[in-house]
DNA sequence: GACAGAACGATAGTATTGCTATCGATTAAG
DNA sequence: CTTAATCGATAGCAATACTATCGTTCTGTC
C-alpha cells in the first residue's frame, strides 16, 4: 500500500505552471509549503514566508504556482487524490454491496492520525489544512472558471465514487449525488466543529464521525420509497 | 411578520466597534456593504471600495468594524439571526412534534427568494453571502478567540434549536447535533454546489434543497437504534 | 444663542502584500 | 562546447490594510 501510494498520488490538473512533483525545489515548496499553511493558517501564509524558510527568493516560488490559491488548490487536490486512492484500496475485493458501502464511508470520513512515512507531505498537516481551509479552495468569485479548468477533478471524483457505491445498494435513492457530497464535504465541517465549536457537535464526535456517517446513510438507504 | 422582523432583527454580539444599526451611515455601510460583498467577492471587496460607494472616507467605516473580516461576521450574523427568527415563526403553535420537526428543517434550509422589502437590507444578496462567503467567517486561525467573544452566537441557537425539535421526536438519537449542524451548514454547502459544482448533486438540487434534508432527517429519526 | 462633544469627511502616511521584470550564475543536455 | 533550462537575487510597483490627525458640522444643553 505504502509504496504504492508514492507512485500513484498525482494531481493531473494543470493547476500549476511548473509541475512541482518533477524538481526538487517543487518537491520542497509543496513539502514546506504544506507546513506553513498548516502552521499560519492561509491568510497569513504568503509565498514571501514560504521563499525565506526555503531559503530561495519569491520569484522562483512564483514559477510553480501563480499565486498561493493555485498552491492551496493543488494541495486540496492531492488531499483528495489520496483519499480517493485509499478509497479505492478500501474497498477492493469486497463483494457485498453493504459491507463495501460501509467501508467506503469509514474510508472517506476517518480522521487522518498517521503522518505517512511514505511521501514527503506530512499526512497529518495536510488533513488540518483540508478541514480548516478547504472551503476557501473552491468558494470564490473564480470557481466557475476553475471548474471549467478541472480544478476540482478530484474531489468530485471522490464524491462520485461515493454515489455509485450507494446506488449499487439502493438504486432508486433519488438524492445519491447529495448524500455523497454531503458525507465527503460534511466529515470535514463536522471535524472543524468538534475541533473549534464543540457546542455544535457531540462529546467525542472527533472519534465518532465515521460511526454518524454511517448511520446517517444507511437510515436513508433502507428508507422505503413513499 | 415583517413588522416584528424589522423590530427583532439584533445582532447583540459586539463584533462592532460602534452599533452600526445606530446611524444612518452605519446603516449605508451595511445595507451598501451587503450589496458589494455580494457583488465582489470577499476577497476582492475593501472598505476603500465601500468607502467610495457610500462617498466617505475609509476612516469612517473604521469607526465601526475593525476590518472586513468582523464586518462580515456582523453581516453573517445578522443573517442567521434573522433565519433563527423566521425559524421561530414557523414553528409557532404547532403542536404536533414531527409536523414542526418538519417545518423547522423546511423553514431553515428553504432558499431565500424574496428580496425582503420589510428591511434597508437586501435578503437576497444576504443569502448569497451566507452561501458563498460564510465559511471564510469561522475558518481561519482566529476562531477559537472569536468563538469566546461569542462572535458565532446566532449560528450556534439555530442549531440548538434544531436540536432540540429533533430530540423531542427522537429524544434517545445519539448524533442529534452533529445532525442539526449538519443539515443548517450543510443546506448552504449543498446549495453552493448546485450553483457552481452542479455533478456534486441532483438536477433541480437548488428547489429540493429542503425535501432532501427532511428525508435525510426523518429517515435517521425514524431508525430503530440497535 | 453660546458651548461641549460627538460624528463625520478629508488628507496623509506606513508597512505589507502580491506580483512582474530583469539579470547573472549554475547546472544539465545535446 | 554550446545552448537551454533553472535558479537566486534584486528592484520596483500598485494595491491593501490599516492608523493618525484635524477641521467642520451638527447635536443637545444650559
Amino acid at each position: 500500500m505504502q509504496r504504492l501510494m508514492q507512485v500513484n498520488v498525482q494531481v493531473t490538473e494543470p493547476v500549476y505552471l511548473k509541475d512541482p512533483q518533477a524538481t526538487e525545489l517543487g518537491r520542497r515548496i509543496l513539502e514546506q509549503g504544506v507546513r506553513l499553511i498548516d502552521e499560519l493558517g492561509l491568510e497569513a501564509f504568503t509565498f514571501g514566508k514560504l521563499a525565506t524558510e526555503l531559503g530561495t527568493a519569491e520569484s522562483s516560488i512564483y514559477r510553480y504556482f501563480e499565486n498561493k490559491h493555485r498552491l492551496l488548490i493543488y494541495i486540496i487536490g492531492w488531499y483528495w487524490s489520496w483519499r480517493e486512492y485509499k478509497l479505492a484500496f478500501d474497498t477492493a475485493n469486497i463483494a457485498d454491496n453493504r459491507e463495501r458501502l460501509a467501508r467506503a464511508i469509514r474510508s472517506i470520513t476517518e480522521p487522518v492520525t498517521d503522518r505517512g512515512s511514505f511521501s514527503y507531505l506530512d499526512l497529518r498537516a495536510l488533513y488540518r489544512i483540508a478541514v480548516s481551509e478547504s472551503a476557501k479552495a473552491y468558494m470564490t468569485k473564480g470557481v466557475d472558471a476553475e471548474h471549467r479548468e478541472g480544478c476540482f477533478g478530484s474531489f468530485k471524483r471522490i464524491c462520485d465514487r461515493l454515489k455509485e457505491h450507494i446506488l449499487l445498494v439502493r438504486p432508486d435513492h433519488p438524492f445519491p449525488a447529495m448524500l455523497a457530497s454531503n458525507v465527503v464535504d460534511g466529515s470535514m465541517i463536522q471535524r472543524f466543529f468538534a475541533d473549534h465549536l464543540p457546542s455544535l457537535t457531540e462529546k467525542q464526535a472527533r472519534t465518532r464521525l465515521s460511526e454518524f456517517f454511517v448511520e446517517l446513510v444507511f437510515s436513508t438507504v433502507n428508507t422505503p420509497r413513499s
